[in-house]
DNA sequence: TGCAAGCGATTAACATGTTAACTATACTCG
DNA sequence: CGAGTATAGTTAACATGTTAATCGCTTGCA
């Protein structure tokens, strides 16, 4: 333990609480992960126009001939009105298509359009080649057992999570 | 493999290129179990007038009695433009107090005034609570598990990470 | 000493996160 | 059928994320 630890250490115990030490919260460690994941592909995003949450939908997009928003957010992991905000700007650029809904007026049917798709047929690459290493950092077998972790908590905290 | 699954696979293997399912995209479920987390502790953060993100920064700021920018912002891990806006706000609040370095005019140190200490107080055990629960759900071991990769992956990223 | 480079903090500009309110459509059940 | 309720999507308002530019202070070094 460094002196500087040390220090640390003494200055929680004074305090007047007992709280755990913030090293200890679980979404902050997330979040951790995930910058150190996402300062690779920020730069690349960012060369191609990209934010990360724009290239998200547009992989979610790629993989479906037509999707319903709903299922979009879903996908995306993005609330409903950054989506909004973000197929609005798509369909400006030329990148996205609207369609209607045959059986409910109410929803509303996205698609890449050519140019939308050329531009994933360009990234994709990219980010697959930082995914690739990664992995080789990390370790493949490692980085599995991350992943069935990850996919545990958040079904193990999802049970139920419908009550009022 | 339900149906819905089944003819999702089959449309990703006539997509065009060749990426991973998004499923397998490690930000993503990072942020996923993130918010699978977050969704519980939203609430009652709101509900004494907190974002995430000034919980953070009290949270710190109560284990330290006296604590420049640079590493609130590295503890809290928040950028420094949202750290800056923080805490103006807090200050205006009378929650956090602001001194000068005594060998280093460019910074700034933080503190929280007996107001902010006693929102931490108040806050402090219902996040307590609602950790335990989580633990209790998931399992402490596996808590332990996942903290430990977590580390381990957020270390492997960050090695040369500083290169040009 | 003096100046170029580096650093801490702030500001600016735009994108997203978060909650609430709102519109239009769809559903439910008497 | 029709009032009440639920749902998909949008808009609004404010907080934060992200990058770039800026300003003052500090440091290294000729």
């Amino acid at each position: 333990m460094s002196a500087a630890a040390a220090r640390d250490s003494a200055r929680k115990l004074r305090a007047k609480g007992f709280m755990r030490d913030i090293e200890l919260s679980l979404p902050l460690q997330l979040l951790r992960a995930r910058e150190a994941a996402m300062a690779r592909f920020r730069p690349m995003l960012r060369s191609h126009g990209l934010t990360e949450q724009q290239w998200r939908v547009i992989r979610v997009l790629a993989a479906s001939d037509d999707i319903d928003g709903r299922e979009l957010a879903r996908r995306s992991l993005l609330l409903a009105p950054s989506l909004t905000r973000i197929l609005q700007n798509f369909e400006g650029l030329g990148m996205v298509r609207r369609g209607a809904h045959a059986s409910d007026q109410r929803r509303a049917l996205f698609a890449l359009t050519a140019r939308g798709r050329k531009l994933f047929d360009a990234v994709a690459p990219d980010s697959e080649q930082l995914y690739a290493g990664i992995a080789a950092e990390f370790g493949v077998q490692k980085l599995e057992t991350l992943y069935a972790l990850l996919a545990e908590f958040s079904a193990a905290l999802a049970v139920g999570e419908g009550e009022s």
